[in-house]
DNA sequence: TAAACGTGGGA
DNA sequence: TTCCCAAGTTT
């Protein structure tokens, strides 16, 4: 038997982070700071936070906006769909749970967006349920301190170190159980270079006692990359400029981008003048300004940015043959949520040197 | 079930 | 530069 509640609840009170969600018992911003968090430093979704729950202090607001106005909010952090289905599951609470987030594990679970892990999160923060968080950080806290080589990205190891998390659960207080095993892994049972000396811990940490600390957790999983190449087109006038809205299943679904040809392969400028040509009505060449490489995690995109010559004076909707663009007046650009890929180079598109 | 979904920081 | 990975979920 161990007491590792114990030691990590001590540690807890003595070290854990204050943070804005803690400070709570809103189950409206419980959750909203989970579904930030996913996969996302703390560093990185702060000042989301704050400016998410400005923008929309309660369920109802978030359920009556706009999904582009989420879109802004959400833009630069990435897995865009965490905001569709926020949006879609304040919708769900306001039309089915009365306006208020239900109050048992399983029902919170059926909310789009919130998964086991959120599910516990909210379950134990708001309602104080005995209900263990299993992330990133438990795994890799847990598979050291019991030596596991059960691989975390396998049904069996979910489902082992889902029972070992709750079998070990402070069922008196899960929410500062919870909260405690998380702050541990984040701040010092870390991903490389743990900071053993200073973890309770160690002295029954059966990874610590064998030097094998960064050989947890195992995973089986590699990822794969595939390679994709994009070309944008700037095509504006002295006010106005093309955009569209990403609507496929893809990347950056509900973000916007300037209109966009993807080749399978790299392509020269020339092809692509060709290529762009049939979606205008008059002839136009194109030139290229700008060229970046952007990494995602299952993909590597070369993105190839060029300026397409029309007019000054050109009427935009009359140039094109499809309505599928946007005629955005360029003062507005700033509201326009793009990807990084677009937002970082945003000036040096606008103003080519 | 495996694959896909973003971004930025650190080694 | 390149790779790993961080408060996961969906399909």
């Amino acid at each position: 038997m161990t007491n590792f509640p114990k030691i990590i609840r001590e540690w807890y009170f003595q070290h854990g982070r204050r943070l804005p969600w803690r400070e709570t018992k809103d189950p409206y911003k419980i959750w909203i700071s989970e579904i930030i968090l996913q996969q996302t430093r703390v560093d990185q979704g702060l000042a989301y936070y704050h400016r998410f729950i400005k923008a929309f202090p309660n369920v109802k607001a978030l359920a009556d906006a706009h999904e582009t106005r989420l879109m802004q909010l959400w833009q630069g952090l990435g897995y865009y769909s965490r905001a569709r289905n926020l949006h879609h599951a304040a919708q769900s609470i306001v039309n089915e749970h009365n306006g208020t987030m239900p109050q048992t594990y399983e029902k919170i679970k059926t909310l789009k967006g919130i998964g086991p892990y959120t599910s516990a999160a909210i379950a134990s923060f708001a309602f104080g349920l005995p209900h263990a968080v299993v992330d990133g950080n438990v795994y890799r806290v847990l598979s050291r301190y019991f030596a596991k080589p059960i691989p975390i990205d396998s049904g069996e190891g979910k489902k082992f170190f889902n029972s070992l998390a709750n079998n070990l659960l402070d069922k008196k207080d899960p929410a500062t159980h919870n909260q405690a095993i998380m702050d541990l892994g984040a701040m010092v049972c870390k991903p490389a270079n743990p900071n053993c000396f200073e973890c309770p811990l160690h002295q029954s940490c059966a990874a610590y006692a064998t030097g094998t600390q960064t050989e947890y957790p195992v995973k089986t999983k590699r990822i794969k990359k595939k390679k994709r190449y994009l070309h944008f087109l700037i095509v504006k006038n002295n006010t106005h400029i093309l955009t569209e809205r990403r609507n496929n299943k893809d990347i950056w679904e509900g973000l916007f981008q300037f209109p966009l040809i993807e080749t399978p392969k790299l392509t020269e400028n020339h092809e692509i003048t060709k290529m762009a040509s049939s979606l205008f009505k008059t002839s136009i060449t194109t030139k290229e300004i700008l060229r970046k490489k952007h990494q995602l995690t299952h993909q590597e995109l070369h993105a190839t940015f060029y300026n397409t010559e029309i007019p000054k004076e050109s009427n935009l909707a009359e140039l094109v043959n499809t309505t599928s663009y946007d005629i955005t007046p360029v003062n507005k650009l700033h509201e326009v949520p793009f990807p990084q890929l677009i937002q970082k180079n945003l000036d040096e598109l606008l103003n080519p040197t």
